[in-house]
DNA sequence: TTCATAATTGGAAACGTTTCCAATGGGAGG
DNA sequence: CCTCCCATTGGAAACGTTTCCAATTATGAA
């Protein structure tokens, strides 16, 4: 690599002293007009670019934040990582990436090494909130920290999706819809709280119309045909029409599967999906489902850190209420009547979902 | 921030030089047992960890590598910048990640920051290899770089995918089943070069079989609805039974607005779209497309990255033809047989998929 | 002209490492 | 007991900045 010009390169050939190149660089401190232009020209002829390993550590500060997210494959967390990243990038800020996997260990890793690379903030989405070893290290350096995705102990700012709240919001939509027997399609949990709390936003909702208790079913993994499982499902539960999947690939795979076995939706079974990707305006039936807004909180991460670290007022980090809003789609119909308990009526309207996605659809990002 | 430890607590708490503790903690040079010791519970207790900026600084090297691609809102990307940070990170290498949003200003700046920022090497994609202004910078300092979706002038090695035989490809597949006329669908050529490339090899694979050349529709933004550009076209182009989508959103959209015009796909209309989108198998009917693999060339870039930068072999990049491959999908279907030029005919199989796509699925990831 | 004052300037220390090199000490061989 | 040699050790320089502070120069008023 061809010897880069540093400072002291630029000094010499400007016939100055260090201090006066600094000062005129960094506008800070006084200097002549003709030591300014004697530096400026220096400065070109060498092509000069601070480095900035030297001066972090003077500054002792790397204007670097790291961003531990469990996979940039999911677009919900690929979206929160660029809305973050922009913000940082206008506020001169670099961010440092690392991807965990959903791995416990290789996300204390990732805090490790952040801290070691002397990090000015670290933006992290954990897997389990109560009991992260890396976490714990943060904490205990008080490094500026911001949690995305995870909800925050009290008192803590965090930016992430009110999962229970959207739980009850499907709730009712499916009661809005005269949906009362209903199912959860979920992941294991032991992977993710935010799963969780679906459930139980869910569970409650269902309550609080006086709905029968959402029926479970959990599935392995993503990539699986859920087909067989889902067959077995509807069986043990025969009268559910209406089925919240706690993301959107796995409402499309039910839908999927859901065909497979001639059922079709939203005829006979209306399904809703969590996250809002976009793919889910562009099929048919058009998903119904929550839709989140990734980048926008992904950006408020960002801002939070970027608050905590120059000490300016943090943004208001939005109310719970607002961090989803439901959108309707061609995957949920209402249920017309109910002849009795348990049988299912044919549908109306009908299955053509083009008049009534046009009437209900909003858009996701009303910036 | 309460006060971290330096090398220099340590080596005091352990009664011994800065130098001793340097060589213990890097088992680099001699040191008794005795002070071995003595040093590492003074670590312990301490908790002292490396600057890793005091250690670039003296190394010159940051071990950290720079990622610049368009958007990580593409699956594409974020599939290659996660395969590229993995690799990376297993080397003990970190990432810093900037998206230039397609933005050719953006990526001279990001490429600029990153280079202030001494970064060990980087991997980019970007707008347009013959005219990058950022790419200049690097080359004239000679700083380890690799290609990532853009084919490098001759002699240098990078990772993509060879649009212009996957051109070939689809056209190949077309004739195969039948297809005679066809159409191209993309994004104005401008913004990228990949889509050009791809367009040219489909136009080249017509030529080699006779074909009547590709109609080009090229629509505006991602989001818009084509389907009256979608409409104009077919009225212009009324022998189409075949269009080309230079991606897999685009895909979508196509089959979307094409249903919204009362045309099946695949019976009165075959699509095949670009890049094997994991929603592309989750959707009926599934799409036909030409599958890549990101994670690969973005671990590949980083192994490149990593071999010049210790100066070891680097791995051997993937054969042309071995960047892609061919998905059958139920958005595809043959054309039974043509009555009379630009006629359309009554297609068999019958447009239920289910039989027709089971036995040509293949994997995506055959690894 | 002569001060007093303000603006400009450069030397040097500091930031946290690594590494060269010289100094110290101990052990072995004579 | 004296040398010689090797293992161990620590001081100091270097990496590229910023900033304090003292020294120098320019400015303006008397």
């Amino acid at each position: 690599m061809g010897q880069v010009a540093t400072i002291k390169d630029v000094a010499q050939r400007a016939g100055c002293g260090v201090a006066t190149v600094s000062r005129v660089l960094n506008n800070k401190g006084s200097a002549s007009a003709k030591m300014r232009a004697k530096v400026m020209t220096a400065v070109k002829e060498l092509d000069f670019h601070f480095s900035e390993v030297g001066r972090s550590l003077q500054s002792n500060t790397t204007r670097t934040i790291g961003c531990v997210v469990p996979s940039i494959e999911n677009p919900v967390y690929a979206d929160a990582v660029q809305g973050a990243q922009e913000v940082c990038l206008d506020a001169g800020y670099q961010m440092l990436l690392i991807c965990t996997n959903y791995n416990a260990e290789m996300e204390t890793h990732a805090i490790r090494t952040l801290i070691a690379k002397q990090v000015d903030g670290i933006i992290l989405t954990v897997g389990d909130v109560q009991n992260s070893e890396g976490l714990d290290l943060i904490r205990s350096r008080t490094l500026p920290h911001c949690l995305l995705y995870n909800t925050a102990p009290a008192g803590q700012i965090s930016w992430a999706v009110d999962d229970h709240a959207a739980g009850v919001k499907v709730a009712d939509v499916f009661f809005e819809n005269n949906h009362k027997h209903t199912g959860f399609l979920g992941l294991d949990f032991l992977s993710s709280d935010r799963a969780r709390q679906r459930f139980e936003g869910f569970s409650q909702g269902c309550a609080n119309h006086k709905m029968t208790p959402p029926a479970l079913l959990e599935v392995g993994d993503d990539e699986d045909d859920l087909t067989p499982q889902l067959d077995a499902f509807l069986k043990r539960h025969p009268d559910i029409t209406g089925i919240f999947a706690s993301n959107d690939y796995r409402a499309l795979a039910a839908i999927r599967s859901a065909r497979q076995l001639s059922i079709d939706v939203p005829r006979d079974m209306s399904i809703v999906g969590f996250d809002g990707i976009k793919v889910g305006q562009m099929i048919d039936p058009t998903l119904a489902t929550i839709v989140t807004a990734p980048r926008k909180l992904g950006a408020g991460a960002s801002q939070t850190i970027l608050s905590m670290i120059t000490g300016s007022t943090p943004p208001q980090s939005p109310l719970k209420e607002q961090t989803f809003s439901f959108r309707a789609g061609g995957s949920l119909m209402p249920l017309a009547a109910e002849s009795k308990d348990g049988e299912k009526v044919a549908a109306f309207p009908p299955s053509d979902d083009q008049t009534y996605k046009k009437a209900k659809i909003q858009q996701e990002r009303s910036t």
